[in-house]
DNA sequence: CGCTTTCGTTTACGCGTGTAATCGTAATTG
DNA sequence: CAATTACGATTACACGCGTAAACGAAAGCG
């Protein structure tokens, strides 16, 4: 499983690949406050992992993920689901009305959702 | 935070409280094959967090949430919609209709979520 | 051709977690 | 009352994670 240190680095990878080690710290670190040494060593974990693939350029390695970000994202929100919300995914879009936390806006686009799934569907 | 192993026992206790923690122990047990001791660290862990009360109830202690499921349902959901999805409910679901999670039945319910929800915002 | 710089690789280390075993102590029982 | 039982509290231990420092090799420089 991928961690959530781990994430950051693939959401740059994400966002742009191939990518050197010295690019993707350039990067993450100021954002996140992370020295070299630490981002060497999340790209290796994730290597481990085969969640990123490593090609020789020269004296370097760049850098691609092999994990796309939707397997990771259907990954996630499926087991947040399937352990909070027993699988379904409306009791998560309720819970969230309940609370207050749905804007207008929020509804105004989960309703055109519907809409085109319906158009598509048939 | 809550682990994962921390929330199997709270799911005990939100389906009911007060319980000894021979009751949880007899709940969570055999489904997860957890011993004895397991459990006590578990509470132990959830009292240092204070995620539970305990109540002294002759020489045993009866376990209460402190914590509310609602509480932590939201603050994991939100977690993850913020961490994956730019904090918008409505790209989750859009995600899961992509990769063809959604059936008939979830779109069902979700529109009826939203005449509901129009229906009380007046 | 040694010395420094530049990469990646290996090792480190404290903390939380999963999973208990052990300890201490109060109650029970012979 | 001494021995056993029943609890909770303390301690343990391996593993993953966040965060790096140290090491080694290759490339460039003087």
């Amino acid at each position: 499983m991928i961690s959530e240190a781990e994430a950051v680095v693939m959401e740059v990878l994400w966002r742009q690949a191939p990518r050197s080690a010295e690019e993707i710290l350039a990067d993450v670190g100021p954002r996140q406050g992370w020295q070299e040494g630490t981002v060497k060593s999340l790209l290796n974990r994730l290597l481990k992992k085969k969640a990123v693939k490593a090609e020789r350029d020269g004296r370097r390695y760049l850098y691609a993920p092999r994990l796309t970000r939707e397997q990771y994202v259907l990954q996630e929100s499926k087991g947040l689901i399937d352990r909070l919300f027993d699988g379904r995914i409306a009791p998560l879009v309720a819970h969230f009305s309940d609370q207050r936390k749905l804007s207008r806006k929020d509804i105004a686009e989960l309703r055109k959702l519907l809409d085109e799934m319906d158009d598509e569907q048939l």
